[in-house]
DNA sequence: ACCCTCAGAAGGAAGGTTTCTGCATGATCG
DNA sequence: CGATCATGCAGAAACCTTCCTTCTGAGGGT
C-alpha cells in the first residue's frame, strides 16, 4: 500500500486525554496487542508469567479497555434498557410510581450482579435517544400492543421480556407476571370473610391487562356471589381523576360497604371520601387498595394492601432477560406467574359491631 | 488456566437479523457511503434531492446506524450516569429513596430532552461494569470524598457533577445542592412561631453535607436563641434506629416540645413515638420533617415537611453536566443552589390552646 | 537427521461509522 | 479564453478491540 499515512506508529499526537490504548499496554510491555487482550481477557494460551506482566503494566497505566470498540467487536453493550410507557411528559407513570420505582431497584440489582447495567429508555422518548444506545436487550413494562418502539426492537432481533402480560400478539420472549385474578378473588374472599356484604371497586378506563383481569375477576365474583357490581372506572394517570371517582362511588345510592382500589392513590382518595360523608372505616366502610406504598401503614386507620411484590418480579424479569441476551435458558417464551402479598391492617377488619369504644383487648402497638 | 473451555458458542440467540448497513444503504441509494453518511446527519454539501433520495432508501431497508460504531468513532456515546452510594447490597439508599426516585425522573426526563439516555450506576458496583460502559459523564448523587469511582473518573477527563457539595477536595465540574442551613433556619423560626419553646433534631451520624450543614445550622441557632440543644444522632441508613432515637428524644427529661427531623421516615417514627407516650400532635408536640412522600399529607395528622424539591435539582444537575460534555457553558465550576419548599400541614400548627374540641370555625373540606 | 507437534506469540482482518482530503464538473469572472 | 471557485460526491484513514490464522522454535520420537 502507500506508505503515506503510515507515520504515527507509536507517537501519540497528544491531542487527546491519553487515555492509554490497547497498543500502548503492547508496547510499554513488549508484546503485543494480541497477547495483551488474550492476557487480560483470560484467553489464548499464554503461560502466567507473560500473563501478570501484561497485567501489571496495563495496570501501570492505567488501562481502560473501550467499551465502544469492544461493543463494535463483540456485539454486546452490556447494556440493557428498562422501558415504561409514559403519559404525557414525564418518563414514569404516575399511579404505578411507587410500583416502578421499587421494580425498577430489583431490576439494576439484578442485572449489576450479573454484569450489567441499566438504561431507563421511556418508550415514547425521542427516537434517536433509541437509536443512539446499543442495547443487548429490553425489559418493557407494561407493553401496549400497538408499541412502536418495542415492535421495532423485536423486528431487530433485540430479546424483550416484558414486565405484564404483552397485550395482544406482541411477541416478547418472555413475560413475568402477578396472577392478577387469584389476587382479586382473593381481596374479595377477605372483604366478604370481614362482612362486607357489597362490595366495589375502584377501576381504571385503560384497556392493558392489570385493569382488564382484574375488573373481570371481579365481575365473576359478583356474578357467582350474586352481588350486583358497584363500579366506577377512570383513566388511571390522572391523579385528580381518582379522587372524583372515589366521590362518585361513595355517592351511589347503592353504596358499598367495601371498596377496593386498583391504583396506588385510591387508599388516600377513598379515605378522604369517606371523611367527606362521614363514614367510618373500617366501621362503615372496609378497605383495600393495591400499592407499594409503606405510607399506608402511617394512615388513620392504617390501610389494607395488595403488593404485587415488584421486587420479585424485577429480578425475575431481568434474570429471564439475561438468560435469553446469553443463550441460556429455554428457547421458547417463558412466562412466569409471581405471588402477590395481602397486608392486612385495619382498614379491613371490622371491629366487634355493638360497641365503638372499648378496644378488643389488643394494645395500641404493633410489634416489632 | 482455569479457563476451563469459556467456549461461547458463536450462536447464542443464532438470529443475527443482518441488520442493513451504511454500506447497503449506499449501495441501494447508488452513491457513496460518505453521502448517506452526510445525508443522514445533515453534514457536507448535497442538495436537497440527494438528501431525500438517501433517507428514503434507508428507511426502506430499515437502516439504523450501529451505536457501537458511532460511539467509536465520535467518541460520544449519549449516556450520562446517574451515581448513587450505596449502603449494603441495594443500589439506592433507603432513606433518601423518595427523594432520589423524584430526582432520578427529573433527570431522565432532562436527559431525554436532550438527547441523552440515563444509565444507573451504584457507586459500589462491580468494577467490571463500570469499565464497560462508556459514559459521557457522570452525575453523583451525594459524593464521599473517597469515593475511588469518582476520582477514577475524574482522572479520565470524564465530566461529573455532583448533586450535594462534594465533600473534600473532589474535583468535580459542578454542583448543585439547597441551602441546607437556611432550610433548617426556617424550619426553626416557624416552629418557634407556631409557639415551640424547646425545639428538638433528629440527625444522623454519617458526615455527609447534608447532615453536617443542617446539625450546625441548628446548633447555631440554638446558640442564637439560648436553647440548650435537644438531638438524636443515629445512623441514618439502618431503618429501625431512626424509630430507636425518635423514642429516645421523645424520653428525654428535657423532652422537646417540637422535632425536626432530617430523614425521610423520621415523620411516621416521631409519630409513633408521640402516640407511645400519649403525646397530642400538634397540640402537645409540634411535628416537621424533610420528606418528598406525599404519604405525609394522609397521615393522622398530616405532617408539615420540607421538601428539597428534587425535581429542580435533576433537571439542573442534568444541564449542567451535558453542558460541560458538550462544552457549553463556562468552563469554571458551577455551583448553584437551590431553594427548597416547606409545606405547612397539621403537624406544626398549634390550635388555640384552650379547648380541644371546638374547630376553630373553619369547616372541615379544604377549597378545592 | 528429520519430521511432527505444540507452546507461545504475533499478524491482520474485520466491525460500522465519521470525517478529512481530494477529484471532478460546470459556472463565474477578469 | 483561461483562471478561480463553488458544488457534489467518492476514497480511505482512523476509532480500538477481538479473534482467527499463521509463524517460529524447541523438544521428542523414529
Amino acid at each position: 500500500m502507500t506508505a503515506a499515512g503510515n507515520h504515527q506508529a507509536s507517537r501519540p499526537v497528544g491531542r487527546r486525554l491519553e487515555r492509554a490504548g490497547i497498543r500502548d499496554v503492547a508496547a510499554a510491555a513488549g508484546v503485543s496487542i494480541t497477547t495483551v487482550s488474550d492476557a487480560l481477557n483470560g484467553k489464548g494460551r499464554l503461560p502466567d508469567a507473560t500473563r501478570r506482566h501484561v497485567r501489571e503494566v496495563a495496570d501501570r497505566l492505567g488501562y481502560r479497555p473501550s467499551a465502544a470498540a469492544r461493543t463494535l467487536r463483540t456485539g454486546r453493550s452490556g447494556l440493557i434498557g428498562l422501558t415504561v410507557t409514559t403519559y404525557g411528559e414525564e418518563p414514569f407513570t404516575f399511579t404505578e410510581f411507587a410500583y416502578f420505582a421499587e421494580m425498577a431497584r430489583a431490576a439494576t440489582s439484578a442485572a449489576l450482579a450479573r454484569g450489567y447495567a441499566l438504561v431507563i429508555l421511556p418508550a415514547s422518548s425521542r427516537h434517536d435517544v433509541w437509536g443512539n444506545v446499543a442495547l443487548d436487550g429490553t425489559v418493557v413494562v407494561d407493553p401496549s400492543d400497538q408499541d412502536p418502539v418495542v415492535t421495532e426492537l423485536v423486528r431487530q432481533g433485540v430479546p424483550v421480556v416484558s414486565d405484564g402480560r404483552p397485550a395482544g400478539s406482541l411477541p416478547v420472549h418472555a413475560w413475568v407476571d402477578n396472577d392478577h385474578e387469584e389476587a382479586v378473588l382473593g381481596i374479595l374472599d377477605h372483604l366478604a370473610a370481614a362482612g362486607a356484604r357489597r362490595i366495589g371497586l375502584l377501576t381504571g378506563t385503560s384497556t392493558d391487562t392489570y385493569t382488564r383481569l382484574s375488573t373481570t375477576a371481579y365481575l365473576e365474583w359478583c356474578e357467582r356471589i350474586g352481588q350486583e357490581p358497584v363500579y366506577e372506572a377512570y383513566p388511571a394517570h390522572d391523579p385528580c381523576a381518582g379522587a372524583v371517582a372515589a366521590d362518585r362511588l361513595l355517592a351511589r345510592p347503592d353504596r358499598p360497604d367495601a371498596v377496593y382500589g386498583l391504583f396506588d392513590p385510591n387508599g388516600t382518595d377513598l379515605l378522604a371520601a369517606a371523611r367527606r360523608y362521614g363514614l367510618r372505616v373500617p366501621d362503615d366502610l372496609l378497605l383495600v387498595c393495591c400499592s407499594e406504598s409503606t405510607g399506608y401503614a402511617a394512615t388513620e386507620p392504617p390501610i389494607t394492601t395488595l403488593s404485587l411484590k415488584p421486587r420479585r418480579i424485577g429480578t425475575a424479569v431481568v434474570q429471564l432477560l439475561i438468560d435469553a441476551i446469553e443463550g441460556v435458558g429455554p428457547a421458547h417464551p417463558v412466562q412466569q406467574v409471581m405471588p402477590t402479598e395481602l397486608i392486612i391492617r385495619t382498614s379491613s377488619q371490622r371491629r366487634p359491631h355493638r360497641t365503638t369504644v372499648s378496644p378488643p383487648r389488643t394494645s395500641a402497638r404493633g410489634e416489632g
